[in-house]
DNA sequence: AATGAATGAGGATTCATTCAT
DNA sequence: AATGAATGAATCCTCATTCAT
């Protein structure tokens, strides 16, 4: 797989029936139009089936996004805990690794990373207890490196909570602008996001 | 006024009976449920008003968010302008003074902060072309500190253009998460931002 | 007004547009079909007015139908009262009244009577409550009317609540089989009623 | 068998697996939610079934309405003529075995007794023939016995057809309040019953 | 400027029923 | 006999908007 071609799907091919389709129709839909813009009649008529039909897969609109979001939140936490893992050496280094990640996994799913950040608001309860939940813990990987950097001299920045919560919040934006046809491919985004990281946390050359 | 007194009203008090009433409704009620999750009626209540006299003020839901959009972006459009043109020797003092006054406008008026990042995609048309011409000239006041300064060799970032989006992307991220009785005072994060600016852009010290 | 003329509304005409015009369709839709038989659009299309505009009368279906028993087991219940409260010298005398004021208002209105019997169940929460009193109270009149009267040796019958339970039943089960072009006109049927509730107390000839 | 222990079943076991399982869940469901109200899936799940399998016992929701009600009515017939027809030398000794017979009916089925009255509105055709017929000759024993009564003497009320509707109106009633902890067992509620009875037809001494 | 009544389109969801397996 | 998937019609209700006053 190079730089430009397709990535993993997020929503794999379900054993029942149209279930993939429904989501994948579910995550355009609300991409597109916003939870409340996008109606289950649009959502039914991107899945190719009929509306009642919905309801057979998903009980209401609500679990939909639920599980959109769960499945966004979950495998972007999956991709940035793995590379904030690796074997390294030095905090800048798994600073490096996570941020490429985190990128990556916007630019391979730059619809449900944007979902994932601008409808999370349209949940509540339990559903929105579980995604809350993975957000919070990927950004919690990130001010773990930051303070882990800081503590060993790496980093210079006063606050790294705050450092931290920048680097996530810049990475998170490129969902809203991002064009695959544009100057920069998906590695060459990840590596300057990398290099805009460490710079923001006055890392020692 | 110090730093932690309420801020002059985005949307002042209209000769106009009640327009400021049912502007103010409306940004709450978009604040809160979205701009598709809020019905005019929601924001007839919260202005104290009946449903049909909001149509003796805005002719439409849509131009009511558009006139929310076009005062938040010609306002945070204006202290940034104001900021970025006064008197200052290097290129870092006006990027510091532009991110307090970007940073300032968040924190003084967070929901339509929010609600200028959120809801813009709801606009269609001449409304739509106006606010993003204002969004757009925020962002080239910044692109344009950025290259002085990599021109004077004060910054040297490679990309100036990506590094300013990464700017006005933190900073505007604010509105998502700041609260008033946290740790951080509005004068405080502004300082802090900047120096978050700098950094990201390599500043010489 | 003779035997077979008309009864005075139920439903008088309302200042307010349309309502009693929708009272009196729900009426006859929860008559004909049941609470849960009878659809919004039959309750729109029997008042000549659209489907929605119901909602700026009555909140949900629930609450019409609530509106309905209010006002017919409040009706039954002034009735009964003011036919108990009257001058009478015997038990007997007031039982007599009283049956025939209760008759009286389910031939009167013998559809709501029936949809007061019969959809009763479906009403829930504080609508339930004050409908359930209304009938409790009315029951109620019998009860004492009976009691008064076997304690002054009028009645012999041996448990007064049942007895008075049992007259309530048979009068009300009227509204269920009652056809103005019968046999019998309201006054004979009151009549006779009365006569079969008094023979049912054991009453002394 | 004494007086407080469980009734046999109205609807026996079936040699058809799940047949018996859904008749008493749609006994249940339409006691609870009325006809309209419950729906095939609040069946399948009192049956322990799928919904679809619902389709291979009874071809449609009022089919299974109407298996129901001509089980009710069919036994409430079987018990009180079995009851009319025994040896007896008064007219008044046969209303007080069919009196006790139709409540022990309604007390031990008092759901489907309940549903027996309230859902029969809601057959059509053939179904509601049949089930119509059989309350009609349920009906047609008390007013037989009513006019012996009458002819030989033994009761002198001057209606009845009317009296034996009352005498029917105010037993069916019996499962609309009826409740089994309460203070009446089922033999003392007949026993009472049948004096009520027998009273309102102003029975001789 | 202000309102209550009105409406047609559309919202999410549930319905009884059917079909393929 | 049993099931899960499927569907079209219908459910209650809300929507933004208009109109008469």
């Amino acid at each position: 797989m190079n730089d430009r071609s397709p990535a993993p799907e997020l929503i794999a091919p379900s054993t029942r029936g149209n279930e993939s389709a429904i989501l994948n129709a579910a995550l355009d839909a609300f991409g597109e139009q916003g939870f409340n813009g996008a109606s289950m009649r649009d959502i039914a008529r991107g899945a190719r089936t009929s509306l009642s039909n919905l309801y057979n897969y998903f009980p209401s609109k609500s679990e939909l996004l639920a599980e959109l979001l769960r499945r966004a939140n979950d495998e972007q936490l999956a991709r940035t805990r793995h590379a904030a893992n690796a074997e390294a050496t030095t905090a800048a280094e798994r600073l490096r690794a996570a941020v490429k990640a985190y990128v990556g996994f916007v630019v391979d799913h730059q619809v449900a990373a944007l979902v994932a950040i601008s409808e999370i608001r349209y949940l509540a309860g339990k559903n929105r207890e579980h995604v809350v939940e993975a957000r919070d813990q990927t950004q919690a990987i990130f001010e773990e490196i930051v303070a882990d950097g800081v503590s060993a001299g790496e980093f210079t920045t006063p606050y790294p909570g705050d450092a931290a919560r920048n680097i996530t919040a810049m990475c998170s934006a490129i969902s809203t602008w991002y064009r695959p046809e544009g100057r920069l491919s998906k590695t060459q985004l990840a590596e300057e996001q990398s290099r805009y990281a460490l710079a923001l946390l006055e890392a020692r050359p």
